[in-house]
DNA sequence: AAGGCGGGGAA
DNA sequence: TTCCCAGCCTT
């Protein structure tokens, strides 16, 4: 048996069950490739279900608001995608007639839908002849073929897209890149792979010379820089407290959190006193605060490292724009926030 | 071409 | 801890 059919063999056998593999409707599986971008199956699942739920076809998701999108994708993390997400929602229904596009070009004209994710659905959904080449997909081949060009370089890019596509099944695009996706998974993992069980142990390049644990190649590593976040948590007589909207651009675009102050530093109750408050909506003389955690809870995201303090401030009244605290869980917000509100005995 | 963008699973 | 995950967009 060559690649392919051994690829294909294997995924008969090992594919798990999931509920995108049930259906061909695009919009079903368009939903699941934006939920599955750079997250596990695992984790995904279970937002696949709520979405399809309480949105069954896309004119729903186009009606809906974007706070309840992204109030049911919160937690899922890179909230971009929740916002293209609707966008291109209401795109389709509005600007093409309801009707989604059913090939790789049109596909990939829409907003949150890169080479990758085009690729995915024109094949699964409309079985073109189009190549996926995701971080399982870069795995297995570099591996298989014991190619070590960067595959996250401009050239690794190019090189393994070419591979890719002369290697899909032109009989069947759907299953073969879904095969060399869910091998790349479950038997060709990043970490300890089962070589000796594996169905391509015979002819894998990297197995033989010893470089499965080299490879794929990536290139650099992310720098974290550390930030010091101030959460201000105002409590006034009505049990009401303020919590806005992220507009700028940046982390957790237009989900909500208490008015935050950045500093340089960790800050002392000293140093958060000494604060003149004139970035908030609210002018303060008399501070009657306490401090959430006296260390530091350490919220880590991919390119950040968020050091952060909640500061419990009690004031007589607050602007109109005040929320009642028991509405606080109706908001987007950031895993950071929600873990907070859910915690804290208001 | 490089950097920003979340949160959790796995070893 | 570190690496990775059915990547995409902006600069």
């Amino acid at each position: 048996m060559d690649f392919n059919s051994k690829l294909i063999n294997w995924y008969s056998i090992k594919k798990r069950e999931l509920p995108w593999r049930e259906t061909r409707n695009p919009y079903y599986i368009w939903l699941s490739e934006i939920i599955l971008q750079q997250t596990q199956v695992k984790q995904g699942l279970p937002y696949y279900d709520a979405f399809v739920t309480q949105y069954p076809t896309i004119f729903d998701l186009a009606n809906a608001s974007e706070t309840s999108i992204l109030k049911l994708w919160q937690g899922l993390g890179y909230y971009s995608r929740a916002r293209n997400l609707h966008f291109t929602a209401k795109h389709i229904v509005n600007e093409l007639d309801g009707e989604f596009p059913d090939n790789y070009k049109d596909l990939l004209k829409l907003k949150g839908v890169g080479d990758y994710t085009a690729s995915a659905i024109a094949s699964i959904a409309f079985n073109e002849v189009a190549a996926v080449v995701d971080g399982n997909v870069y795995r297995v081949l570099s591996r298989y073929f014991g190619i070590d060009t960067p595959i996250n370089s401009s050239l690794g890019i190019k090189e393994f897209k070419l591979l890719a596509s002369t290697l899909i099944d032109h009989k069947q695009p759907a299953t073969y890149n879904q095969a060399i996706m869910e091998f790349g998974a479950i038997q060709c993992k990043p970490k300890n792979p089962d070589c000796s069980a594996c169905p391509l142990q015979d002819s894998c390049v990297a197995l033989k010379n010893q470089t499965i644990d080299v490879l794929p190649v990536k290139l650099k590593k992310t720098k974290v820089t550390v930030k010091y976040f101030n959460f201000l948590v105002f409590m006034d007589h009505h049990k009401k407290t303020l919590f806005e909207k992220r507009i700028e651009k940046g982390i957790w675009q237009h989900l909500y959190q208490f008015p935050l102050i950045e500093s340089e530093k960790s800050l002392t109750a000293e140093e958060f006193h000494l604060l003149n408050f004139k970035d908030t909506v609210l002018k303060i003389e008399h501070l009657d605060y306490s401090l959430y955690n006296e260390v530091d809870i350490v919220h880590k995201l991919s390119h950040q490292h968020l050091h952060t303090k909640f500061w419990i401030i009690d004031v007589e009244s607050l602007p109109k724009e005040a929320i009642s605290i028991k509405s606080l869980t109706k908001y987007p917000s950031p895993v950071l926030i929600s873990e907070f509100i859910d915690h804290f005995s208001f």
